[in-house]
DNA sequence: AATTCAGCCGAGCAGTCACTCGGTTTTGAT
DNA sequence: ATCAAAACCGAGTGACTGCTCGGCTGAATT
């Protein structure tokens, strides 16, 4: 039995919790029961123990989008991209460390300089920024969604909002339950 | 002349740049040109630095919403709306080191548990709220806006978007310039 | 039984950090 | 010119940091 999985759920709770500076080796190594030389020997920095933290939350989102939108019976473009909709908001709950991750600045400074973060970070967001702009396509073919928008402009704008909606919520300043219906409604308006 | 201005601007810069915990208090007092022990006589603490450099950015952000919104010669509540939404997008080019500010996690971390933080970034984000709501009204009785919509759900939802996109471009995961004017065109899907 | 090696340990190291403190300089009112 | 307060300085301090390293353990392989 190797520590490796107990070090990497205490540092996802940990990093989702108080972000990379605020996380000591020393706090990740006692909420895992391992010694915090034990974490150099499965990691080779901080910086390691969280990109593979961040790879396994994009394993965890990508692999429930597959599995809640095939799921799903959808008939129309439409309910297609209500559906990611849905999904990414109930994610956000449902995963919500591996969500709090991505709300730290950390990663994306990192992204900057490092092409594996950037492309981990980029298959994230892809995931749903593809949902969604399929979905507009198929609704634009099947008539349940406006032919004079853009596909993936659109998809970015959608993003945009319910990005920006959990956020927001995240930050603990607004309450936003209660606009997740509202949501989907306004987004149906920009569609159609 | 004191050095306290060149401390808080070199704060605002450095605290925009690199977030709180990777900026040193050696490294804003070499930016502001004053000695360390210097930086303590005029503030408390490191988080008091951060405290007054995010007040000062919200009297400028206040400032610039009134000075623009007020200019302008606004005719429909729906033109109301979309000046906010213009200028919130300019601003965040504007005052981009004040913007970055905001996309800080620290600043919300400290709100959590003092009730300065939490009033700071409040008026801030009401500042936007409240002048998308009041646009929203004032288009529902001119009839540029339709009347079945709760003016503070899609002020928030509006303003969760233009958040939303202004993130994402900060984070430099994706461009984002050419969806400003896109913005604007599906807001006003979903107000009339 | 002998060997090997991944896993594990934790004291110790070198560096960084926010902050203090005793002192000097500058300012401005009298 | 006098003096008190405000501004300024920077070496020093103690706490904390990520990480190393030499040695221990136990299971698998030979």
């Amino acid at each position: 039995m190797s520590y490796k999985p107990a070090i990497l759920d205490a540092a996802t709770e940990l990093f989702a919790q108080r972000g990379f500076k605020n996380t000591s080796i020393a706090a990740i190594a006692k909420n895992s029961g391992a010694a915090e030389g034990t974490l150099f020997h499965h990691f080779r920095s901080k910086e390691d123990i969280f990109l593979e933290v961040l790879k396994l939350a994009k394993g965890r989102i990508i692999h429930e989008v597959d599995e809640t939108i095939n799921a799903e019976s959808l008939t129309t473009g439409l309910d297609h991209v209500e559906a990611v909709i849905n999904t990414y908001l109930y994610l956000s709950e449902k995963l919500h460390a591996e969500f709090s991750l991505l709300f730290r600045g950390f990663s994306y400074e990192q992204a900057k300089a490092d092409a594996a973060w950037r492309n981990t970070l980029e298959s994230i967001y892809n995931c749903f920024l593809n949902a969604l702009s399929e979905g507009i396509i198929i609704g634009q073919e099947d008539g349940s969604i406006a032919a004079d928008i853009s596909p993936p402009k659109t998809a970015m704008l959608v993003f945009a909002m319910i990005n920006g909606l959990v956020r927001i919520g995240n930050s603990n300043l607004f309450p936003v339950d209660s606009l997740y219906f509202d949501v989907i409604k306004n987004c149906r308006k920009m569609l159609t």
